[in-house]
DNA sequence: AGGAGCGTTGCACCTACTGCAACGTCCATT
DNA sequence: AATGGACGTTGCAGTAGGTGCAACGCTCCT
């Protein structure tokens, strides 16, 4: 590991607290003030640390468009499919992996059931919004005034019986499925299909995809499809990890 | 300048674009295998970047912390962002909030009409610094030396036929900036988009952040765009009554 | 089973990082 | 106005430690 760059580094989160000046960084890392200065320069051409009006530094402003940037370019559908493939081949069932965008809801993955009896879907094609329970997770997660907009601009088809039936209806249940973390459809799309899907979050804790197995009943009943939820919401969870590339962060650096 | 720290470094724009696997590092970096190694382990315990399940290298999630806690900082994000909020309101058009640092504008805060949503998807970009109108009110505001250092070593791309074309162009539209205290960009950037932008200053009188409503010409023209003018230099009034009211003290919190 | 590609490690060399001390500048104090 | 202190900055000599090389181990593909 080297040296000097690990010191340099040890700079932003110090920064991080507030603005400090040169000798408060060479102290705290235990240098020399011409060093401090030198990886402060350094930091400071890459754009990591702004130097405001009364020479202090702080943490600059790349380090947003290095992130946005980051944010942009990750795919979430790439560091999915691993995970949601091993789930099936766990479970045997079909795999969904689904976003939100302007409006709808997208499958943008999906593994398909070991058996023979398979639900319909298609990558790319807008979900059921209204009953499908990765919709349900995803527009649960917006603030509560869009969710509202929404909701009331929608159609509530009846598909069957436990279709979600109304605006009202549906508000409840996002509620509902933004408290627990969870959710399911049991029938409410298709009669003899139902689902159990967990959430995705980036770094920031909002939900930026969900997951679900779907089973039809004659292969499983819904009793028995939900003991796989906490399955599911793992591996959510695990995907949720790598997304956001939380490291299992080491308390080395002291001493 | 510190050799190691700068290859260092150049490793985050490098994986900001996509993950990479040790020997693309190495290339970009022009440094042997082992060399490159060492230096992403070091970002590695930093918790800078992450390495997925691919053993590919990404940005980490220490960096987006980091990103989040020096926006933070910036208080005059908490303070603005009510106001940039009800303005949205008001008249449904996208409202931006930027500052300026060194040598770069940046949009720091966002409400988006259409699609809230997607509310923080391209803060932390740098701005179109010669044509946008909050990039315009930012440099006006600095010595007259520094604007034309500045305004000499900028690019000047031509987005449309309005785009400020060169340097004298742009230091002459500065001053009237200044003079007027407010700007306007009208199809500078892209041909459709107009904006029309105040300052927010602290308590010194100095431009601290600007703001702006942008609006593309199917929804309303120009003249229409402009008409919200005092309506938007009243709320940027706002703003800076309340931040420069403030104590902008950020206490450290150890020690 | 063999080979190619990639990450990893130990090592010797010498680059380039470090700490020191001296200098410049700004500000507060006398 | 003069002086002292605090802080950032720079040139320099010594050596800590970063570098590239080459060899090794692993996994995957043929």
């Amino acid at each position: 590991m080297s040296q000097t760059v690990d010191r340099a580094l040890s700079i932003l989160p110090l920064l991080a607290e507030g603005p400090a000046d040169l000798g408060q960084v060479a102290d705290r890392l235990g240098v020399h003030k011409s060093t401090a200065l030198r990886l402060l320069r350094t930091l400071h051409e890459h754009g990591l640390v702004y130097r405001q009006s009364d020479q202090r530094y702080r943490l600059g402003a790349r380090l947003f468009a290095l992130a946005q940037e980051a944010m942009e370019n990750l795919d979430i559908r790439e560091i999915a499919h691993p995970h949601l493939a091993r789930l099936n081949e766990t479970c045997g069932h079909t795999v969904h992996l689904a976003v939100y965008e302007e409006g709808e809801v997208l499958y943008i993955d999906k593994v398909e059931s070991r058996y023979p009896v398979r639900m319909y879907s298609r990558i790319g094609k807008p979900v059921a919004i209204t009953v499908a329970a990765v919709a349900k997770l995803l527009l649960a997660d917006l603030p509560e005034p869009e969710r509202r907009v929404i909701a009331e601009k929608l159609d509530y088809p009846l598909y069957t019986a436990r279709s979600t039936p109304n605006a009202p209806a549906f508000l409840r249940e996002l509620e509902k499925v933004r408290e627990q973390g969870w959710a399911t459809d049991l029938g409410g799309h298709e009669e003899s299909i139902n689902c159990a899907a967990a959430p995705i979050r980036g770094a920031d804790g909002r939900v930026v995809a969900a997951m679900s197995v779907s089973a039809p009943n004659v292969v499983v009943t819904a009793d028995e499809l939900l003991t796989l939820l906490p399955l599911v919401r793992r591996t959510a969870d695990a995907i949720s990890g790598e997304y956001s590339g939380r490291t299992p962060i080491k308390e080395a650096p002291k001493e």
